[in-house]
DNA sequence: CTGTTAGCGCCTTCAT
DNA sequence: ATGAAGGCGCTAACAG
């Protein structure tokens, strides 16, 4: 059976409501959006009409509408400090392709490692009614958590990833940063390398504390001693690698590896290196950390971490999922840790490992 | 002047309208409302205490119901293939900075350059009510564009960005492909190369056209005749620049040149021609396409075409504002082209330039 | 099975 | 300057 209404055509064309389709089905708007929602209380017939007239008309669902009624936007916030590098742009990827499925849109922000932009960012995201935030924090303090405790009281799902805080019910996802660095550490130790400089983040970021005691410990575990001169904090770039390398290789005793928490800033010690006629990985051992793209296009590819930020943001999407579906679950804070897989080339085999 | 609710403190922590804080002042919705948006028909005291007490109660604004009351969702739609690229990362990062202070949200979508997966994208984004999208096109049929027509008939601006089409009332941000081909040509003509290879996109996309375009007129300008040969239709990744050189290298006659519009497959590119033992620049220039991160980082540096991303984002989000906010530009189509960058670099240097 | 009613939170005429 | 009323589009409770 086809209808057409070749007079209203240009109305259609504007926008339909389920009124108009119950005008022109001469039912009842409620009796409309039953059918539409495949309620079952509602006869074979008129909901095959009813579909069928709305296809007709074009009607789309008025999803702002539905939100205003069910406080559910089906938006979800993503704030991370920026979008454009591989690991970030990675997750919100995960995020994204294991959320639209459902029905959710990501709603992306930058905070630009400013805690007042992260904050801003919060209360923007809340005043959109998102249904949940899934974040990596930018904020350092351990003393100003107000605004993120906001989000827990108003039981909206809040879920960390990689850079977390720890906190009362809320959830994270990150990979096991001890044991990457652990790994990473042991393995520069069976390569021969026996002074093992370290290249460190941020450590009020509690990522870059995990990776400070995962190479500790395998330093301690191996008898050997730790040398203060040997770790530098540097920020996740080429030129303070670089630099940081230089006041390495100027040390009374310079080591022989080093362990780059950023692979941007293992590049810089790479150039630095050889710039200094220092063979890689004969003399010198690099490892990075965080699988960049470039690492494995190098004439030397380079040793590193592997994050898996896509599996990341998955994960993170999937417990947010599962914190809306299942009620129980919504106050129990889940944290779910991902293994790190080391990825072990050319700047830092001597040996082969297998 | 201090409001103290001890007994309404939990309530409050739970969600303020504007009834709330009418009820307690003993005032209309209407009049809260009003004073809120700095209507001036309102008392100055009122509206005061109205700003004070809202404060006090924690009053946000609920933007769905505005959302809804206003058709305006604030959300503009972003479409593209994928989002881990540092092209469209960097793109949508400008889009985001630029949209954010004024209010917008960015909803991003993937389209994994599946042409059914755009249309779902249009669709949703429609559904969702975004004020505006703004896309970069996976969808290469000529012929099927109903599904944008639809953006426009419901006079949603739509912005294209560098992958557009060509379309009644949709404006466009795009580098000048055509200049940067032709440049990027004429340079290496200008290093002595007359063996152009050209590594091509799918030419069912403009831009690939377009560059194509530059990369002929450059050779006929310079009285160099084109060698069908020399022309190649590649993917965007490295294994494919690797085959392409390589069917390059066992001509009969091969070329002394590669420009390539994917850096990705400069890249394979160059891996091949050192394992033949051939030397950049000396013998043979590179020239890449999108300025990637890598392509600075190699040992060897990479001469590349720079798109300016970011500026494209920060541009189309401009033009949106633009149509949103004067009424006469909304139907006018604008298209801004961005001149494009060469960076000459190690890879296609035998002459300096300038 | 279907209609009636009401309300999500906001803003904007129309009165007063 | 403020109040009253209605509606954006949808669904859920309550009647029949």
């Amino acid at each position: 059976m086809y209808y057409f209404y070749p007079d209203r055509i240009f109305i259609m064309s504007e926008k339909t409501t389920i009124y108009d389709i119950a005008k022109e089905l001469n039912i009842t708007a409620a009796t409309v959006s039953r059918a539409l929602n495949n309620n079952p209380k509602i006869s074979q017939s008129t909901r095959k009409l009813v579909l069928e007239t709305a296809n007709k008309m074009n009607y789309k669902q008025n999803r702002l509408a539905l939100a205003l009624r069910s406080g559910k936007s089906n938006n979800i916030g993503v704030i991370v400090p920026r979008i454009n590098t591989n690991f970030f742009a990675s997750v919100i990827r995960g995020i994204e392709e294991e959320l639209h499925p459902e029905g959710y849109h990501v709603i992306i922000c930058q905070t630009h490692e400013d805690e007042n932009r992260e904050i801003e960012n919060i209360n923007t995201l809340l005043n959109a009614q998102v249904d949940g935030i899934l974040m990596s924090v930018s904020n350092l303090a351990e003393d100003n958590n107000h605004y993120i405790e906001r989000v827990v009281k108003k039981n909206i799902p809040l879920i960390f990833f990689d850079r977390k805080k720890d906190m009362k019910d809320v959830s994270s996802v990150t990979i096991d940063d001890y044991q990457a660095s652990y790994q990473t550490t042991q393995h520069l130790i069976d390569q021969g390398c026996n002074k093992i400089a370290f290249f460190s983040g941020d450590r009020s970021l509690e990522i870059y504390r995990e990776r400070y005691r995962g190479y500790e410990q395998a330093l301690l575990d191996n008898n050997i001693s730790i040398n203060k001169e040997y770790i530098i904090t540097v920020k996740s770039n080429v030129i303070e690698g670089q630099e940081a390398t230089e006041k390495l290789l100027s040390l009374d005793n310079p080591p022989n590896a080093i362990f780059s928490t950023s692979d941007f800033a293992a590049l810089g010690a790479i150039q630095k290196l050889k710039e200094n006629g220092i063979r890689i990985p004969e003399d010198f051992c690099v490892f990075g950390f965080g699988n960049e793209p470039f690492t494995k296009f190098m004439e030397l590819t380079i040793s590193t971490v592997d994050q898996s930020p896509l599996e990341m943001g998955k994960m993170a999407a999937q417990v947010f999922l599962d914190k809306i579906n299942n009620q129980n679950s919504k106050k129990t804070e889940n944290k779910v840790v991902i293994m790190p897989k080391l990825l072990i080339r050319q700047s830092s085999t001597r040996i082969a490992d297998n």
